[in-house]
DNA sequence: TCGCTCATCCAAAACGTTTTGGAAGCGTGC
DNA sequence: GCACGCTTCCAAAACGTTTTGGATGAGCGA
């Protein structure tokens, strides 16, 4: 009942050592286990249990010399220091590993220290041939990464899509769009005439989008466009100062959308600490529905979409991409789900 | 201005290109950059320009194959099929990535299939020479990935730990049996006699140490144990059920705690569906303080603890169990904050 | 001139696998 | 007895790097 002292230490088995111990030859034992026709099935059976018995588990890494592939498919991290991490990015994260894993791949996530280049990294995890591929999110309108990656040919999936060249590469988006249209449409016809929009600082294409859809419903009603604020995400004082601002315009706007739900949280309170009853004199929507919205007060009305399930396009659509080259290059639109809550209503009568 | 028909295909720089471009040895201008001393200091100037002008970035594979070392820590990701995912996930796998670069590694996700054994998942990831090191999460009291990893002398870290032989591996846990020991004192104090808990249904470590906390503050005081029951995380209808039968259990507790904040949340709902006043007549508290709490009605009181920093930490202790061996291994254990909101409050009168 | 040290460079082996291009053995048809 | 084809196996090269164990030549003291 000793503890034990020295670890087992279990010299892992080698393709030579099994080889060896079946008086075979290496090459033999690899095309057996790899299932090629030009070895007997008594060998192979032979051959197979050995295997099994030793626990022989090959090493990917000299599977990766030669065959120049990693199975590794990247994804850049940002980290912006005291910046709060997209809570649907857990989300993102296990669809997307779990899908490449289900067709034989891994997933590898690289950071961005503060301060470095997004390129240099991506030059890195690429040319240092760790990833066959590579995710990106959060793409902004003129992103740099993809015409670096188009450029240098390398095989990648966007979630979120650039404005120009989206045939040259493959992508999975939310229609903010037509979501924020409707959304447009919709406000309208309850009576809103004067509406406000909070964005991200950044120059995110989603937001853009999102905006233009908004816009055109305005438009289409002869209405004058929205009052646009942008804040940080994930600084909170920042956000509160912005949606203070948009309320506190003049005239004030009766319906407020946030591009995301945390923007439109941040307007909800800086509502309730002004006393603006909320539909009743202010109507505020978001987009996400991130766990607090339905928990917010009022429970935030808010836009839908499967995070896990867009991420497991994206694993399919990343192996299309790898397997069948510039022939496998596809762009997904998905629909996101209104979520009608009680954070909006009618115009207040006399308004406008 | 014709639109790029063909990727550039850009033939990757190997050193033996970089060498002959040079008339060098592949040697010398390894050794060169690498900064060995036996090449002249001019000699290195001219490789070191050549590779910068080139843009030439080492093929990792060949260089693991040679040292035998990846470079990568592994992170097993379980995927409970409609499970929704742990929120902190998000900032845990920031942090973790984050500290992992800072010091030269990266992090490699590996999921484990709805139906597949961890173990074997756990045997693969290591034995395919793909991470050199691995982070567990979420332990159960005895857990066999443990075992497995100590035996096989594969270095890891632990964030959670088992109930025994926590000084043969590394880990770092937050101190909930000493949080709650607190918690149980607080609310005895407030006048609480009949306590109730409500636990995660798998056989978690932390749930049996926040268990064996609340229970030693509750025996101190010669109190009754609490009322226990469990219900499988992620799980919203199980979760209300359990929480139903908690506060209808005769007599009622004046307190049940949630080992997590999902479940307080549940025990907060299921309080206002049978409109039971809390704090009034039901004090709740939780644990976590994930960012739905704040928002609950009442706010929850609950336990934080800085998941991103924590992650940041296990990074480091990855890299020194790597580079020191078995001298590298440490335990940690972080106290969490008690954040009280409007969810507890003192025992109602003619209780008990 | 010889022998020694020092600075600088390099050829070859090694890491663990897959793949290429045969080779050996055996049966078969003529 | 020979050419041929088929089955089964294997040696060697290749992938891109690092490291080992020299080799080469210059400088220098004797």
């Amino acid at each position: 009942m000793h503890a034990p002292t020295n670890r087992t230490e279990t010299k892992r088995l080698r393709l030579k050592e099994l080889a060896a111990h079946l008086d075979l030859s290496i090459t033999t034992v690899s095309r057996a286990l790899a299932g090629y026709p030009d070895v007997s099935e008594q060998t192979r059976q032979r051959v197979r249990e050995a295997a099994d018995a030793f626990g022989y588990v090959p090493n990917q890494v000299g599977r990766m010399l030669v065959s120049g592939r990693s199975n590794f498919v990247g994804m850049l991290l940002p980290i912006e220091p005291h910046a709060l991490v997209d809570p649907y990015l857990a989300d993102f994260l296990a669809g997307l590993a779990g899908g490449l894993t289900q067709r034989g791949r891994d997933l590898f996530l690289a950071t961005v220290p503060a301060g470095q280049d997004d390129l240099a990294v991506l030059r890195r995890v690429v040319e240092s041939r760790r990833a066959d591929a590579v995710v990106l999110y959060r793409l902004t309108c003129e992103d740099p990464r993809v015409t670096f990656l188009i450029e240098r040919g390398v095989p990648f999936v966007a979630h979120g899509r650039t404005l120009a060249s989206t045939e040259a590469y493959s992508w999975l988006d939310t229609d903010g769009e037509g979501a924020f249209y409707d959304l447009g449409r919709r406000l309208i016809a309850l009576g809103h005439r004067r509406f406000a929009m909070l964005g991200p600082a950044k120059d995110y294409t989603y937001a853009f989008l999102r905006r233009r859809g908004l816009e055109r419903a305005l438009a289409e009603a002869d209405l004058p466009p929205p009052v646009v604020m942008a804040a940080p995400l994930g600084d909170a004082g920042a956000m509160a100062r912005a949606a203070a601002a948009l309320i506190n315009s003049d005239p004030r706007p009766t319906a407020v959308v946030g591009l995301k739900d945390q923007l439109a949280l941040a307007v909800l309170e800086e509502a309730r600490r002004e006393g603006i009853a909320v539909p009743q004199a202010l109507t505020v929507v978001g987009f996400d529905d991130t766990p607090v919205a339905a928990y917010a007060d009022p429970p935030l009305t808010t836009f839908s979409q499967s995070i896990a399930e867009g991420a497991a396009t994206i694993a399919a659509m990343v192996v299309e991409r790898l397997e069948q080259g510039e022939a496998g290059i596809r762009g997904h639109l998905v629909k996101p789900r209104f979520v009608p809550r009680a954070s909006h209503g009618p115009a207040p009568a006399g308004a406008g």
